[in-house]
DNA sequence: CAACGTTGTTTCAACGTTGTAAACAGCCGC
DNA sequence: GCGGCTGTTTACAACGTTGAAACAACGTTG
């Protein structure tokens, strides 16, 4: 196993405390005893012993990320950054997925107590606020990207109304008039869905729209091609669709495509989240870009003032940038190019 | 904070280790007793301070998964049924992103010393036999997927040889001559780029037809993009390419569709992983799917052993299942259908 | 009835770390 | 030569847990 600090202690014959002052630069060390310490330290390849420094101060070094899904491609791409963001601070991230259940994610926020954990940065899809507000664990807790605002924990997001009606607008700019919202769920009372479903109404009120709404489950690939099958069975199919998120558009432009219809010159299509699959589809998918980097960043730091801060300041709510990037799917492709091109950004 | 199983005790008039062996199962407790405690341990909801349990047993109930690219589709699937397998085990799994960096994957692997977790399933892609088998530190080690056979650690994945065989086989049994693969890589001189190109040519060479090779840097998307442009402007362009995985398929199929060709009839395209964003492209992508399920039980099977089996039994070798999955992609599709369908299996 | 096993419980020590307080050495000025 | 100062090092205890060993109370047995 590896060495402790008394080995070292006793190797370079000093004191236990005087090596732990050495290894982490606390109180004054003489140059000597630094010295002949730390080449024992190096000598012998010390690694300070977690579970044991965990114990004594109480903290972990490891944060959890709860997410619904890690195999959908913008938790995967999210995932990357607050990874990154948490080694900065040399923390640890561990993922759980709660697939959107109720219970795994009462487990999770449950879960915390049992000190694996110096906080919980959690995206949030079946728990509601009130049962948040009843948790009666002090575990640092940062909501992510969904629902629950003005909650009893910290939350950042990007701004679900206005994204939404952005692109929204964006449709009704290219001159469609039966614009169709896919992705509304049927369960949710709270949530990023009725949001949305927010701002794509705002935007066909303001210009005197008929709203056309289709509903899912999930937001998986599945369901957006179902779901987009069902609006082409209907008396008047839409000449734009306003999906969700880019999984649903992804599936909504499978069925499209397979039905033999044209995107966009018969049905427009837009999506939000900008995965990566959307530039690379074929058309490239119009979608809304959240910062995730941002997002992510925002998330870590929030967590870190909860975990290091002062107990008990109140809940903030901070927004993160986001941006509408108009792509094939939506504008039309440059006719066929006979020398290859990049995809369209 | 939480209750210690000395407030426990205090509460219940017995000492710690009674509490202990109550929440332990491990010695005998009189019936009386045993309730008395349950009775305080959930009364003040007790959850054991793991950080002290591992201290003094020595583990941590966590393991590290170290995966090149978070966002790529494949490993964010495999990281599931990772997560999934662990939890059974009651393990924490924490994620860690190499980048196919030599250096962090290096670090991880030293890294591990410090205790935080208790064995590493890596999925290698810079680091070479000679330095595993160097490595002086005794934390379990599983090589999922890739690379390093003979190797001095457990090792499970798909056979890569074999299963592009298969597919090469697939695009020759369709009538291609000009078959192309892509996705060899510039550096690495071993690695699973090799295998498939060493299966890739033993069919070619089987059926006496010209090999053609394109290579990229990277498993992504824009890599394939570009590879493939590459394969177009040459003399004799492809009527087939077997991409050496699924994501390259897709940035070749990007560039494919934007040059106006069309897929299969101008040009058939394999890819290999079996990642869902090719069962919802248009056309939907013939592909191997290994089993990623399996793959992902027998890698926490075997580092399970090693954490708790004897010491230092040899090397393990082991295999995972895969099928060919033949779509759109070299099948063609099916005339476009009135009424939507879902995409194909 | 004394030696013995069984059953239930406790005491003790240790895992490796670090905060606190106290001990120690050297030096200055009076 | 004493008190006081500065700077460096140490002993101690504690974080919460659990294995090993000791202990007490009991019934069994030769």
């Amino acid at each position: 196993m590896g060495a402790s600090l008394r080995d070292i202690a006793r190797l370079a014959g000093v004191s236990v405390k005087t090596v732990s002052n050495v290894v982490n630069g606390y109180a004054r060390v003489s140059p000597e005893t630094r010295a002949k310490v730390e080449e024992v330290l190096s000598q012998l390849e010390y690694r300070p012993n977690l579970s044991a420094r965990n114990l004594r101060q109480g903290r972990t070094g490891v944060i959890a990320l709860a997410l619904p899904e890690l195999d959908a491609p913008y938790f995967a791409e999210l995932s990357r950054f607050v990874i990154d963001a948490a080694a900065e601070l040399r923390w640890l991230v561990v993922i759980e997925q709660t697939d959107g259940s109720l219970e795994r994610e009462r487990r999770i926020l449950d879960g915390v107590r049992d000190h694996r954990v110096d906080g919980v940065i959690l995206s949030p899809i079946a728990i509601g606020a009130d049962e948040l507000a009843a948790r009666t664990d002090a575990t640092a807790l940062v909501l992510l990207g969904e629902r629950i605002h003005d909650g009893p924990a910290d939350h950042v997001a990007i701004d679900n109304v206005r994204a939404a009606r952005d692109v929204t607008e964006h449709l009704i700019g290219l001159g469609r008039t039966r614009i169709a919202a896919l992705g509304a769920e049927d369960n949710a009372a709270s949530g990023t869905a009725p949001l949305r479903l927010a701002g794509y109404r705002e935007a066909m009120a303001a210009h005197g729209l008929p709203e056309t709404i289709a509903t899912v489950e999930r937001y998986r690939r599945d369901q957006g091609a179902a779901a987009m099958a069902g609006l082409l069975e209907r008396a008047e199919p839409p000449d734009a669709v306003f999906c969700f998120n880019d999984l649903l558009a992804l599936g909504a432009l499978r069925t499209l495509l397979s039905c033999g219809l044209r995107v966009p010159e018969d049905v427009a299509l837009a999506g939000l989240d900008d995965i990566e699959d959307g530039r690379f589809s074929t058309p490239t998918l119009t979608t809304v870009a959240p910062d995730k980097a941002e997002l992510a960043r925002i998330a870590v730091d929030l967590l870190k003032q909860r975990i290091e801060g002062p107990a008990d300041h109140p809940p903030k709510e901070v927004g993160a940038g986001y941006r509408l990037v108009a792509r094939e799917s939506t504008l039309g492709r440059s006719p066929a190019r006979p020398r290859p091109a990049g995809p369209g950004r």
